[in-house]
DNA sequence: ACCCAGGTGGCCC
DNA sequence: GGGCCACATGGG
């Protein structure tokens, strides 16, 4: 069996189904996702639960409301200069392009919605991905930090970049929505709980994977 | 008092 | 195209 599904199914037996991305809504998905910049999720949950108590979290609550009430609401999530912009000009957008109606804005080919996407302030390929995945149901091998970390430490690939490490995946697993959805929740979970910056590899489930000893990075 | 967190965009060369 | 850097809060 390929590493790429070894690995997933031994997280899997590991961690077992996440159900992950948390979130009532594909909207409160996007909130999140443009919250989630290098901030903690406890804040960006905090965030999303101010902006739900204030009705805000709707399309076009969230694109009519004005940026010091929604920076109120968001502050908890940092960067709050930039965010709030963000998270309005996106709702913008989506009304603009097809009435907020959020069924008829996915409902193009996976390239299609991924280029709209990545045209807005703030969205890069992570932040796209994570739409594309958790809240419009395209299946697409999201990446992040923790992806790039596990990935090199267990060998896979040395490239910390975006595109080549989803092409990795890609390119060795099937396109199947559900098993994307769940492989990146398995290995936040896994990062969280393991393969940290300095990692606890006792009880590691990929332990027999990595090699510390080589001259290999393990950022 | 550090360092980190489920990135991104703007510089600079 | 790659390598830095600011952005900002809250928790370990």
């Amino acid at each position: 069996m390929d590493r790429e599904r070894e690995i997933y199914h031994r997280l899997l037996g590991r961690y077992g189904p996440q159900d992950w991305w948390p979130a009532e809504t594909p909207f409160e998905v996007i909130v999140g996702a443009l919250l989630m910049h290098q901030t903690a999720w406890r804040n960006v949950a905090e965030a999303i639960r101010n902006l739900k108590a204030a009705g805000l979290l709707d399309v076009r609550a969230l694109a009519s409301a004005s940026i010091p009430v929604i920076r109120k609401h968001v502050k908890v999530a940092g960067l709050y200069r930039t965010k709030p912009t963000r998270l309005r000009d996106f709702c913008l957008h989506l009304l603009a392009r097809s009435g907020g109606d959020l069924r008829g804005y996915f409902d193009r080919p996976l390239e299609a919605v991924r280029d709209d996407l990545l045209s807005q302030a703030g969205v890069g390929p992570e932040t796209a991905d994570s739409i594309l995945l958790y809240a419009g149901g395209h299946a697409v091998f999201l990446v992040d930090a923790y992806t790039i970390r596990i990935g090199r430490r267990v060998g896979l690939f040395d490239s910390d970049d975006y595109d080549q490490v989803q092409r990795h995946f890609a390119a060795r697993l099937p396109r199947d929505l559900g098993m994307f959805q769940e492989y990146h929740a398995l290995l936040v979970a896994h990062a969280k709980a393991l393969c940290r910056p300095a990692p606890r590899c006792e009880a590691c489930p990929l332990q027999d994977l990595c090699d510390f000893g080589t001259a290999r990075v393990h950022g």
